[in-house]
DNA sequence: ACTAAACAAGATAAATAAGTCTCAATCCGT
DNA sequence: ACGGATTGAGACTTATTTATCTTGTTTAGT
């Protein structure tokens, strides 16, 4: 089950860094991949949208970089996956037929619904704050860090 | 949020389809696949890990095809998708931690895992005979059939 | 004004998932 | 025993996602 993809990963991810330095100017987009451990260049994709969006500030040049608009209490999770991967466009079927209205539902619609709509919730009943409580609460769970490098001794 | 792969969907459907042919012998491949709107060869990849699992015997030759083992009472989707994409492996943190337990938990770790707990119970809570009785009752859901093709107006 | 530093945007490449094709192995019916 | 029909298994193609590269545009500082 794949929860959300890989790009809505790194999104959450940086802005968890970006609401971490909140108020301290603008950081670079470089400088947030490194230290989070994101593909460098991919990361100037990802955040792409979230401008759009209107969750970020971007400057170019010198001393240029990026920086959240809004407060964390006032960024949601939902906000960044959807700038992703438009959440509310995907929501499909669970069983991937067409069409899955009330009327014309398929045998999981009801119970399916149940699930994406409290993922959907949590998502949206998440915000940066909370994220960013939880990393100070919680430092030893290395978020948002780089995903720890694969040093197991299998061959 | 795309919830199992396009794999385990035809698993699904393929599965509903040979449940409701339950006692009427071999169904061949290619009419499962017909029938259900599936790319015919594709299908055969698809119902390979379902015979390994023990969930389909398969005969091959001169009104050979499939059918089911068991009962679709026995029968639940989580053993369907699992043969699918290794469920119980995958079941990964929302975001992207490589370690992701109790102790060293992602900020989302405790909400995620009632979500991707109540998804699992979901498909583990469902037998196949469940979807059979509800297309029976509801015929007009259309299910397992074909996705009906895209005939929308938009150019 | 000039230059270095940064984002923006499009083209390109690599990795993975989805789908197709080919041929071998097996089986039934005659 | 033979021949056609079917699954089984692997190589191959296509589509999508993920990641990189290159070039352009903007900005600050000198």
């Amino acid at each position: 089950m794949q929860a959300i993809s890989r790009s809505s990963e790194y999104a959450i991810r940086a802005m968890t860094f970006l609401a971490q330095k909140h108020g301290q100017g603008f950081q670079l987009s470089r400088d947030v991949a490194e230290t989070l451990g994101i593909p460098g260049p991919f990361l100037g994709k990802i955040l792409q949208p979230l401008v759009l969006r209107g969750l970020l500030h971007s400057q170019r040049g010198r001393s240029g970089g990026f920086r959240m608009i809004h407060r964390p209490t006032e960024v949601t999770l939902f906000q960044i996956v959807d700038a992703q991967e438009h959440l509310t466009a995907t929501r499909k079927c669970l069983l991937g037929q067409a069409e899955c209205s009330d009327e014309r539902a398929c045998p999981m619609h009801e119970y399916w619904d149940n699930c994406s709509e409290s993922f959907l919730a949590l998502l949206a009943g998440t915000t940066l704050q909370n994220v960013v409580d939880f990393c100070r609460e919680k430092p030893a769970s290395g978020y948002p860090g780089p995903t720890p490098e694969d040093t197991s001794i299998l061959p």
